[in-house]
DNA sequence: CCATGTACCTGAAGGC
DNA sequence: TGCCTTCAGGTACATG
């Protein structure tokens, strides 16, 4: 599911509950969605901040990190009280707090992980600046380096980390960038708008409380809204927005990609 | 270095 | 109804 403006979601509204809480026991009830890498205790440890890197939430504890990452349909769930919790076939991880609240890690396809590490760089050193940290010159400096096709350049998060196969899309949707365009090819204004656009693309999902294509939830249980403004995103077959010209699908670096043919001429 | 395929999982949707 | 295929907000790894 989640691509940079979900998982913010999910930190901002996680940092208004769970701040400062004690953990009094984790469970996995399906053990691959939690890795315990290192020694320490959890239970008695607080949690102190979240954080955020691309698509991943940092969890700082008293001594350690929680480390999560929803891949593509994990969902972090908060309740109020422990015996009212939503319980169903897809919960795999149980958090409880000692003042009776818990979260829950819900995951239908099992492909999220909630990492336990002494340092966050063992399991994120390899992730990229967050595209909302990165600035032009960062962006631009591995941009011009790169002879990979544009769509495959923003979907590694080595490079920037948070953009996923929808805002990737949706940013050269706006740029007028076709998937295949060879990055180093883009340079100057063009780089520039494209730049720009994928923080539009982002910061306008922020506040729209980010995509629901289907199971995608904040804490609460709501639903994001930004996929009410999606210009090609899931609109195969439907006019383009800026000139009519239905919108394509088709296969390219791995995944569904959708452009217009008339607006993304550019290769 | 870059592209492609596969694996990890489950469920929904479409074709027959 | 049921069976089969394809696809899905992601990423790691193996192979040309």
């Amino acid at each position: 599911m989640p691509e940079l403006p979900e998982v913010e979601t999910v930190a901002r509204e996680l940092r208004t509950r769970i701040i400062g809480k004690e953990i009094n026991q984790i469970e996995a009830l399906w053990s691959r969605s939690f890795q315990n890498m290192c020694d320490v205790e959890i239970a008695g440890q607080k949690i102190l901040e979240i954080g955020r890197r691309g698509k991943y939430l940092i969890l700082k504890l008293t001594k350690t990190f929680l480390i999560i990452h929803l891949r593509m349909t994990g969902q972090v769930l908060y309740f109020e009280q422990q015996n009212q919790c939503d319980f169903d076939d897809y919960i795999r991880v149980v958090v409880l707090f000692s003042d009776d609240t818990c979260i829950l890690f819900k995951d239908v396809r099992k492909f999220g992980r909630i990492y336990h590490v002494a340092d966050p760089d063992d399991q994120i050193a390899h992730v990229g600046k967050d595209a909302l940290d990165a600035d032009y010159e960062y962006f631009s400096e591995y941009l011009s380096t790169s002879k990979m096709n544009i769509k495959a350049f923003l979907l590694s998060q080595k490079y920037i980390s948070g953009v996923g196969n929808i805002y990737a899309d949706e940013a050269l949707f706006l740029s007028g960038l076709h998937p295949a365009v060879i990055s180093n090819k883009i340079r100057g204004k063009k780089a520039r708008f494209l730049f720009e656009n994928i923080l539009y693309v982002l910061n306008n999902s922020i506040l729209n409380m980010g995509s629901t294509i289907s199971d995608y939830r904040d804490p609460s249980g709501e639903k994001g809204k930004n996929q009410f403004y999606f210009n090609v995103y899931g609109r195969a077959g439907l006019p383009c927005t800026s000139c009519g010209t239905a919108i394509e699908k088709i296969r390219f670096a791995g995944r569904g990609t959708h452009f217009c043919p008339k607006c993304q001429k550019n290769k």
